[in-house]
RNA sequence: GGAAGCGUAUCGAAGUGGUCAUAACGGGACUGACUCGAAAUCAGUUGAACCCUCACGGGUUCCGUGGGUUCGAAUCCCACCGCUUCCGCCA
């Protein structure tokens, strides 16, 4: 969340920076925070007067004085202070949820825009394959080879699940293997493997609520959400923490299923593995210095895009305008993979820095070394990558005109020496 | 699921109705002394958030969470959450 500190000091510039990202406007909540502040001064002077006098009690009855008269007063003072506290509990409440709703600023730098249509390309790297063939979509592809069924799983679940089998089923697992290692032993990230349920104090802290609790997944007899990006587990591993200057910076990855209800994107990327209610992801997570964190940006963008490179994938880094970032972040780079199907790239990564606004949700604090005071720190993560979107990507750029899938080299030793998947 | 115990600031931990909550005691961290330097030793410093104030400074809150009793609660009562141990069950 912003600090309402900032909000007060800054308000045309916060006001201005929060327009970029869309319809939202603080003259209600610094209102409200004007009348908590005033609230605040008034409790907590009767309080004081209350400290004062409960302090001279003991004395006065030790000298046997009749402290009768003090006391009916103190009962008449307490109950004030109960109301007022009331009060202010609600106005704080209120406060709190505005903020709680209100999202990160966009960083200065980042272009201004209303929706996907004003990102900004920053590079590509690779070239589509020129394909002499009718290409196949992942779907068919991966149905034709029995290392897909989107039929079962539907029988089995529901619309928007998938099943891998034989091969399929292996790749998946060596994809995941493959991105961990890389991240592990190249780039040094800690490996964890997290809890894939959550409490409504992490899905706060990172910003899925209050306000998105539509789009999760939530246990029906406890008050537990299924994880919709790993990034909600490993975030709030600090939370509530002062960490050492010198652990900065932090660096996480982890593999884990992700489960999203994908509410308002009915009808859209139906079929295959793009779109569905449980994918699997690796993910990147950095607590950084608040000096740093533009630079730990860029490098887990190029962790990230290095799992790419490595397996050939043509890729495009775009840079998310204000106005299609997600609430919490700051900075958002994109990488989006070549995918022939749909003739366009397609989202695979998403590597944001959210600064300071999770962390001070989720409380997760430094001390500075030099001045002794605590600080928030930045919190980063991005996919490195997504799993499913992966694997699509994979089977279809390396398809072959008789149906079968080259195995790029990188996987190949993650596949038991496997190839090629055919028939 | 049954039984018992526990939850205090960076960590361990004392404190069982008041004037010992900046919270004893210990560790850690930081500063200084000693040293060529370090270790050891000795001395000192060291919680967070919020409110008022240009500032100096003053004040409030926080003993797992939320309620209750009381003039006054870490301490008494109720509910909930978490942890530990034993039993049962299970992978």
């Amino acid at each position: 969340m912003l600090d309402i500190k900032r909000i007060r000091e800054n308000k045309d510039e916060v006001n201005e920076l929060l327009k970029r990202k869309g319809d939202y406007d603080i003259t209600y909540l610094l209102d409200l925070d004007t009348k908590r502040r005033n609230m605040i001064t008034e409790v907590e002077e009767k309080k004081a007067e209350q400290n004062r006098v409960s302090k001279l009690i003991p004395a006065y009855k030790k000298e046997k004085k009749d402290v009768k008269e003090i006391l009916s007063e103190m009962k008449i003072l307490s109950e004030e202070i109960k109301i007022l506290d009331d009060e202010l509990r609600q106005i704080d409440d209120e406060v709190k949820r505005l903020l709680l709703e209100t999202p990160n600023t966009p960083n200065p730098d980042v272009a201004v825009g209303k929706d996907e249509n004003d990102n900004v390309e920053l590079r590509k790297w690779g070239v589509p394959r020129d394909f002499e063939f009718e290409i196949k979509p992942h779907w068919d592809l991966g149905t034709d080879l029995n290392i897909l069924d989107f039929e079962r799983a539907a029988k089995i679940t529901g619309a928007r699940f998938s099943m891998f089998i034989g091969k399929g089923a292996k790749l998946e697992r060596a994809i995941i293997n493959f991105m961990l290692s890389v991240h592990t032993e190249e780039d040094k990230y800690i490996e964890v493997s997290t809890p894939f349920m959550v409490n409504r104090d992490s899905m706060t802290g990172t910003g899925q609520l209050p306000k998105f609790e539509d789009d999760a997944f939530k246990m029906l007899d406890k008050d537990l959400f299924l994880i919709p990006t790993a990034e909600v587990p490993v975030t709030n591993y600090y939370r509530d923490e002062i960490l050492d200057e010198d652990q900065l910076p932090i660096s996480y990855t982890a593999y884990s299923p992700c489960f999203r209800k994908e509410a308002g994107s009915a009808g859209r990327d139906t079929r295959g593995l793009i779109r569905n209610h449980q994918f699997d992801k690796v993910e990147l997570v950095k607590f950084a210095h608040p000096d740093k964190s533009n630079e730990e940006h860029d490098k887990l963008t190029s962790d990230a895009e290095k799992i790419l490179q490595v397996l050939g994938l043509p890729y495009r880094v775009i840079e998310l305008c204000t106005g299609d970032m997600t609430f919490s972040s700051a900075k958002t780079y994109d990488i989006e993979v070549w995918m022939p199907s749909y003739g366009r790239y397609v989202e695979i990564s998403s590597c944001s820095n959210f600064e300071d606004y999770q962390a001070r949700r989720a409380n997760i604090r430094f001390r500075d070394k030099e001045t002794q005071k605590t600080r928030y720190v930045h919190t980063l993560n991005g996919s490195g990558l997504a799993v499913g979107r992966t694997f699509a990507a994979i089977i279809e750029n390396y398809q072959q005109v008789d149906g079968s899938v080259l195995i790029p080299e990188a996987l190949v030793p993650f596949m038991g020496g496997l190839s090629v998947i055919s028939k």
